[in-house]
DNA sequence: CAAAATACATACCGACCGGTCTGTATATTA
DNA sequence: TAATATACAGACCGGTCGGTATGTATTTTG
């Protein structure tokens, strides 16, 4: 049991390591030993845990995709109204990116591999299109149930979508401050406005 | 004369090739010596004219700024009302990533470069300050003129931007089909419809 | 036409890198 | 306790890659 134990230990610590790598050098620019020597291990046991460098690049992927499916399940509030909802569901999507902020750089190292590697890009646009379900569904509702105005619910899901998206992307790359959480909550307002929640622009 | 034109024809030749190859593998997977195979010359005339593989990376990157300035240039109607010149210049927007389609991988080859290069971010950041700048201007003025509703120049000229930063990484990420350029109108719609711009929901 | 500069081509180098191989200490098992 | 498996350690290797050094043909210059 104690050996399992330190090789569980061991193996965390080669996946931390290799997300600092990741974050700050990139994927092809950090090399084994790097990761090694930051992880305080030799290459054997490197190699003893990890098939290779991509193995520990898809191991820290699927956590990251295993953490935001966990927060996507916490989000189900069906008893609120659809703009609630939408509201709930933007909010969730700025605790994602909160939570992520500082290693976000290495989501460009995820996108960057899934324009490369197709079952790298399979998991990687999953999320994205189940979020884009999920919005569409709860616009859907909205527009039947005559709270939201009448609009493609495909196309505005894909609308929100990008917008969180992009903000994301804002977000790491220009980080100055606190202006971009603003931004968020007003692109949420501005957005349900047009989506003609009344409650938006009439406190 | 001959010469100095057959110089520079190589040196285009280098620049195409080299924008491919970062375009279909990335900066570090792609070497020089593939560079100089693409472009059919060999490596004495590649460092003949690039001190380095960076300085191709950065004259390409160069070249696509100055693209984008010019058509940010192009775009200028003062006559026009708010909404209006906001509508135009959603569609530059647009027009830039549609010019770029196809090779745009190579923009998170950019990114990423941004995020460790201190020069290259300085340089990458640049134009999406200037975009929020020409938005918010434009905005500042539609809400002084009372053709826009009373929201926050800055913030809602953030949102425009991300948004369009957002709908060019879905589109690179999940390129499946015309929905995309939909997403980008209807967006549009949406939020020109959120700011209170009449025409978009009264037509 | 001589000389100097330009535009290449080719061979080559040292560094590095992902991955392997062998050895060893410890723990688990029979 | 003997045997086996696990968890490492560290030397090492084949290959690649960015960059250089040297040579040459052509062209411009004086």
């Amino acid at each position: 049991m104690t050996q399992q134990l330190r090789g569980l230990e061991t193996q965390a610590r080669i996946l931390a390591a290799a997300a600092d790598c990741f974050t700050h050098a990139g994927y092809d620019a950090t090399g084994v030993a790097e990761i090694c020597t930051r992880a305080g291990v030799s290459k054997g046991a490197f190699y003893h845990h990890f098939a290779s460098k991509q193995a520990v690049f898809l191991a820290l992927f699927n956590a990251w995709i295993a953490d935001l499916e966990a927060v996507m399940q916490g989000a189900r509030t069906p008893d609120k109204s659809e703009p609630e909802q939408l509201v709930a569901l933007a909010g969730m999507v700025q605790q994602v990116l909160d939570a992520a902020t500082g290693q976000l750089p290495i989501f460009l190292e995820f996108w960057r591999q899934a324009t490369k590697e197709p079952d790298v890009w399979q998991v990687t646009i999953e999320p994205y299109r189940r979020f884009r379900t999920a919005f569409a569904a709860l616009v859907n509702e909205g527009v039947a149930a005559g709270s939201l105005r009448p609009v493609n619910p495909e196309l505005a899901a894909h609308v929100l979508v990008s917008l969180g998206v992009g903000l994301a992307l804002q977000g790491v790359l220009d980080p100055d401050g606190a202006e971009w959480r603003g931004a968020a909550d007003q692109a949420i307002q501005l957005l349900l406005t047009g989506l003609g929640v009344q409650k938006a622009y009439e406190p």
